[in-house]
DNA sequence: GTTAAAGATGTTAAAAAATAACATTATATT
DNA sequence: AATATAATGTTATTTTTTAACATCTTTAAC
């Protein structure tokens, strides 16, 4: 990388972009060159072109936390839990879409509170505030910002939890809870364990869905927040089970 | 916003881009329409449009974040660090701006090695990459997206790592290297001891600035990687020691 | 139900931008 | 200085984007 390039990505860092145009004006080249500096650039991944110029490359690790939007019915699940947590207990925040919309409305609420996770996304979320984050250990996995694995189940046995929180990618109100990764419903099970009381949020829609593996029956959560689709008959075996149920 | 342009938003999240004539094909509408789709998307500040269609608008994260840009300095260092890379290895990558340029650089080559950090932005410039990455486990500091105390040197202390790679706030050419963070000192000095060698690599202006705690003596090192201004009598010091030091 | 209006989508010609190919200039090497 | 090599500039060609308008769809009013 030259000179002219080096400066070049230095003010599209600092500006946020850079025109052709006016790159090859500022520097007094041809625009035919700042094209080929912007395709060097792209090419080791310093940038992306644009319309008429680039932009810095976006780091990747912002790209992931964008994915999960909160979707009304997430929202309103999260704000059905806020209800009903404890100011200063210590919660086991698991990985998951609907979790990470709480986390974002715990960071705004800004409670003073322990949380304890194994999702990157989570932990960033609450970043700043006046949570302590305690971030679990373990492999990366490369389908989502988490952490799995014997490691992260050998940190995660030395703690004692007041609450664990978590979702699911598949449930039934007979069979339990589902999830799609092994290693992650392992470490499920094992948060379980650890915690006091377990709450499960998941939209109605999860119900019905079996996934790969069970992490957890019924039985063995204490309450499921929900949203207020969810079906009479399913409602009438969960609570059959002495499980609580609450809907948005 | 309508149901095409939702799904079209949704897709471009999903997969990080969207090409026009991908996404008129999937949709089955004229090219046209896709390109209005994306011009409004931009307009809302969804979406950047690139060469052939868009990618998702990249969010202005935490300020800590966004700081730590690449410099021409740190990438050469970077590169010269590559270059005395064993493929296959185990690497131990401390928290750091100069570090993360590294991560950054690494994500590129895509080598099958094994990262262990305790850095949330490394770890996440790792992502979906062929690289294995552990991620220590600990507390969350408030002023970066790193992760210390007492739970991530347990954690670390069970390892056994080929290589340490460490940057640091602060260096001298006789006393040693410095940080201003008293927890990340003792990860730091901690992730020597279970490292069969040591790598520090900063940018040459840090020597003659101490920061708050030292972490490690100018013996304690196998090598320094740093840029071709460091002044001559602080080469002779360190090489006095039997360290190595490599400039850009 | 009909009809007008507004909005969305499709089509195509014109404009703009990007590329490729080659010419020229600068830089490095011997 | 001669030569090779790399970088930059120029321009013709191709591709992409835009703008303008035609057509189709939906909505709302009557």
């Amino acid at each position: 990388m030259n000179q002219r390039q080096q400066e070049l990505l230095d003010r599209l860092n600092r500006s946020g972009k850079a025109v052709i145009e006016v790159e090859a004006e500022h520097f007094g080249v041809a625009s035919m060159t700042i094209r080929r500096d912007l395709r060097f650039l792209e090419k080791n991944g310093l940038a992306v072109q644009t319309k008429k110029g680039a932009i810095p490359k976006p780091k990747i690790y912002a790209a992931p936390l964008n994915m999960a939007e909160d979707s009304a019915v997430k929202r309103k699940i999260a704000v059905r839990l806020l209800e009903m947590i404890e100011p200063s207990s210590t919660v086991l925040l698991s990985t998951g879409t609907t979790t990470l919309t709480f986390a974002r409305l715990l960071a705004q609420q800004n409670l003073p509170m322990t949380i304890i996770t194994n999702s990157i996304p989570i932990a960033s979320a609450l970043f700043q505030t006046r949570i302590k984050v305690i971030l679990i250990g373990g492999e990366l996995r490369t389908t989502s910002l988490d952490l799995v694995g014997p490691a992260a189940e050998k940190y995660l046995s030395e703690y004692h939890i007041d609450l664990l929180v978590t979702g699911c990618d598949g449930a039934d109100a007979q069979q339990g809870f589902y999830t799609s990764d092994l290693n992650l419903a392992n470490l499920e099970k094992l948060s379980a364990k650890v915690s006091d009381k377990v709450i499960v949020i998941t939209e109605s829609r999860k119900f019905g869905r079996k996934a790969l593996v069970k992490f957890a029956e019924i039985a063995d959560v204490d309450a499921i927040i929900t949203d207020n689709h969810l079906k009479a008959i399913d409602r009438e075996l969960i609570t059959r089970n002495g499980v609580e149920v609450f809907t948005t």
